[in-house]
DNA sequence: CCAACCATATGATAATTGTCATTGTATGAT
DNA sequence: ATCATACAATGACAATTATCATATGGTTGG
């Protein structure tokens, strides 16, 4: 095999790739394509037209959607593993949400017929990507249907939680988002957002330095996230 | 091939198996189980072991779940086609939401090792379910992020549009569900739900009967659902 | 440097939705 | 038949959230 093709030595190669052998190996490591994305940055956009099998290697990125209107909508947060480009691309010509980087990242691109071609012939690759999917699908489904039985403070709560607990592993972290995109994430006004935040501050429950967040008071925090 | 196989005739069998031939169909032939449901009978239960793949031949049902509290959350409604049993079934060992009729309906049933078996030994019949995963994924979160945008009265409209256009194809048919479900649906309280449609039939919008809605400005009702 | 802009912040007020109470009607069980 | 229960409907009121106005600090482009 081809010594120059790091797919071996990729974090990720298990995820879709562990039963690939020569000849698809290669086809996948000759193709891919190794994109960096700072901060700010889009990686997909609505309406473009899909031509590439896109996963997130490193780095932190928003889904969402614009609609007309200029608002947005956040769909779901996404780190490496918990994997990207999965909705649309099997079933659309053109992605119907956009992605971009909420912290410096990089993806690997792989031709989508190179994946069709890859997943018609090995069955057991198409398994782990159903498998895959299945995962994504229901953690956005269930953690939408999570925030809107919550109020405004149990959902800004839920999220602050969330980077805490699954992205950051820290009581203490900078969140990566601004006010305006956690509204955009739990369906609220910006304004709303920040009183929440303040509120937070002002019961001692957080300490806030801009967009560093230090959660004091996490079982109250807790609490709030579960309705209480 | 066993000319008791009555897969051949389905109406549905190009969903999934019209690449299916020989051994492989007649596997599905001889392990499929059809099930008749009721109006208002429990097809799947969250937290129930998935053993099988199921899918709606005929019918109409809700997917939704309860979550502690006994406060249901309707998460969609599909249609035969639509497909139904798609998330979760991949990617974990029980269901974590519920189906049931909302008119009488029958599945088809699979025994998921089946599924897999065939799946593993088929890359294209793998990809045309990845496809339709993907779409399901797609409709649901798609859906949600458009009903999240409107108001109270434009949920209701939307809803009423849906069932008018997507499912009866007429401007007159019954309601398959219950306010509450309703409300379950667009996320407001029955209350609610229920002040709306009687502002609509108040506004010369709706004449409702009970279940049977009967739209007479199907115009209006569309530029309340997109909001003005 | 200054203007323009954006994010953060807070208050006052309006709009929207939820909660509680009450009524009537239909349905099903005993 | 009657009791219990669920659904539909409406009003009064409370809670929640959105909108608008305003202010401040930081950043960027000219």
């Amino acid at each position: 095999m081809d010594l120059s093709c790091s797919c071996d030595l990729c974090d990720l190669k298990g995820l879709f790739f562990e039963n690939l052998e020569g000849d698809q190996l290669e086809m996948i490591c000759s193709g891919k394509v190794e994109k960096e994305y700072s901060q700010g940055e889009s990686i997909i956009k609505e309406g473009t037209q899909i031509r590439d099998f896109t996963y997130l290697k490193s780095g932190l990125v928003k889904l969402y959607r614009s609609d007309n209107s200029k608002k947005e909508q956040i769909i779901t947060i996404s780190k490496p593993f918990d994997y990207v480009s999965l909705l649309s691309v099997f079933s659309n010509e053109r992605y119907n949400y956009s992605v971009a980087a909420l912290e410096d990242s990089v993806t690997c691109n792989i031709k989508m017929e190179d994946i069709r071609s890859i997943v018609s012939n090995n069955g057991v690759l198409a398994l782990n990507l159903l498998k895959r999917m299945s995962k994504v699908a229901d953690k956005i489904i269930l953690d939408t249907l999570k925030i809107r039985r919550k109020h405004l403070r149990g959902r800004v709560a839920f999220l602050l939680i969330y980077f805490s607990q699954d992205v950051y592993f820290s009581s203490e972290f900078d969140l990566p988002l601004s006010r305006k995109e956690m509204a955009e994430y739990v369906g609220m006004t910006t304004e709303n957002v920040i009183r929440s935040l303040s509120e937070f501050r002002k019961d001692g429950i957080l300490k806030i330095y801009g967009k560093t967040i230090h959660i004091v008071n996490m079982d109250t925090l807790k609490s709030i996230a579960e309705f209480g």
